[in-house]
DNA sequence: CGGCTTTGACCTGCGC
DNA sequence: GCGCAGGTCAAAGCCG
């Protein structure tokens, strides 16, 4: 839940429109959003709050299996500049240690190289908990957004 | 031109 | 079986 005036909100992902549908309990429409990575199926659903239009509802489903990055296109290139590393970086630091994670994120959208294959682990026993495969640090990394009891009401 | 949004149609699950 | 509600597809078109 997020108060913010806009729907689209930056979060360090690419997010790309597929569906927009009305939704009976509030008068504003719901939008449907999938990441723009073929390989990174999360969806996201923005609604707005009934009562205070102010009030944006994101709901994340899935798993990002790529890093957030806070300049999308263009500003990747900063990624291959040395002073990503050395510099002034107050925060987006990589939390997982996927050097390789930005030339993916440039092949990905025209390669189908099997880059990953311990991250195509499918979902475990639980037959809905996928997120408890991955690494406790990307579990770290999600926990910002998505909160437990979500992944285990 | 390429990538993304728009938008109506289509699909599916569920309750009656 | 039918209708509703939520979720997705895909063609068309906008915009840098």
């Amino acid at each position: 839940m997020t108060k913010s005036d806009v729907d689209n909100l930056e979060d360090g992902y690419r997010w790309r429109k597929y569906g927009q549908k009305a939704v009976k309990n509030s008068p504003f429409p719901r939008s449907y959003y999938r990441c723009t990575n073929s390989r990174c199926t999360v969806k996201k659903r923005v609604e707005r709050s009934s009562e205070d239009p102010s009030i944006v509802i994101t709901t994340y489903e899935g798993q990002h299996c790529h890093q957030t990055i806070g300049f999308p296109r263009g500003g990747i290139l900063t990624a291959h500049d040395p002073h990503y590393f050395t510099s002034h970086h107050h925060h987006l630091p990589p939390p997982l240690p996927n050097p390789y994670y930005y030339q993916d994120l440039l092949h990905q959208l025209h390669r189908d190289n099997t880059s990953s294959p311990r991250l195509s682990q499918p979902t475990t026993e639980d037959g809905h908990a996928a997120v408890s495969s991955i690494n406790p640090s990307e579990e770290g990394l999600l926990g910002d957004i998505v909160p437990q009891t979500m992944r285990n009401p």
